[in-house]
DNA sequence: ATTTATCTACTACTAATGTCGTAATAAGGT
DNA sequence: ACCTTATTACGACATTAGTAGTAGATAAAT
């Protein structure tokens, strides 16, 4: 299920502008990674997309001279793969153990430990 | 503070053979590998450690006609460093939704239950 | 010492990534 | 119809990743 072709760096910024922001052009896409104080040229962003719509990766459609263009795959389900590459190639395939490093990494707020008790408190009552 | 070269996935096997045992040569890493079901060359393996040295990612010192390999970062640093970049790159700079995400993915054991648990309590008494 | 087995060094090649420049084209304004 | 400008298409190039063959060096065995 679902096409192994993960997204590169570079790839991820352009998609979170388009999750973000769902049928975006390029301009679209090139402002807000300004705005996120990434410095790339619009050629490059252009550039980027074009491969990424031959890779499958976004759709695009006419609209005027321009192309507005959406990410196929969704936000939850592109993380929850690169989440998996990730415990696989340096957490021997414990994603537990990805968690709590990342959770090592910083001072949760107070909604976000709440989520964590939540699950936590699912996972008990689950067996 | 620490050099910003993150390994790249193939690189990353070859460490975690290094960290389970440090002080490895060639071969060693390379039977490692293999027993990790991995197929890849011994070559392969050879000049993916030689660029590693390199880059300075490791280590080495002859031994006899052999050098002994050792990852120049440990496990944790590196982890923590990934963790960082994904946690950038796909979830706009939260590990902890990171951690989520990475939750939804499995069936921890009752250990890793435990081990968030006691995280949890640390977080609550923190503050 | 000579042979043999083992390792390393060097080279190479393909694909993907990240980055743009330049040329062409399509819309709009006048 | 023509010029200007926004936008796209195409091509280019350097770098890194991943993979491996081959040749030469080194130690060990006899």
């Amino acid at each position: 299920m679902a096409d192994k072709t993960l997204p590169s760096d570079a790839e991820l910024l352009l998609l979170q502008a388009l999750w973000e922001n769902p049928g975006g052009t390029v301009q679209d896409v090139h402002a807000w990674g300004e705005r996120a104080g990434k410095d790339v040229g619009y050629t490059t962003v252009l550039t980027q997309l074009q491969r990424m719509h031959r890779k499958g990766l976004v759709t695009r459609k006419r609209d005027g001279k321009q192309h507005r263009y959406d990410a196929v795959r969704g936000r939850e389900e592109t993380e929850t793969a690169l989440v998996d590459r990730l415990s696989q190639t340096a957490f021997a395939g414990s994603p537990v153990r990805l968690a709590l490093r990342a959770l090592g990494n910083d001072r949760p707020t107070t909604n976000e430990l709440e989520a964590l008790e939540r699950w936590l408190i699912e996972q008990k009552n689950r067996k």
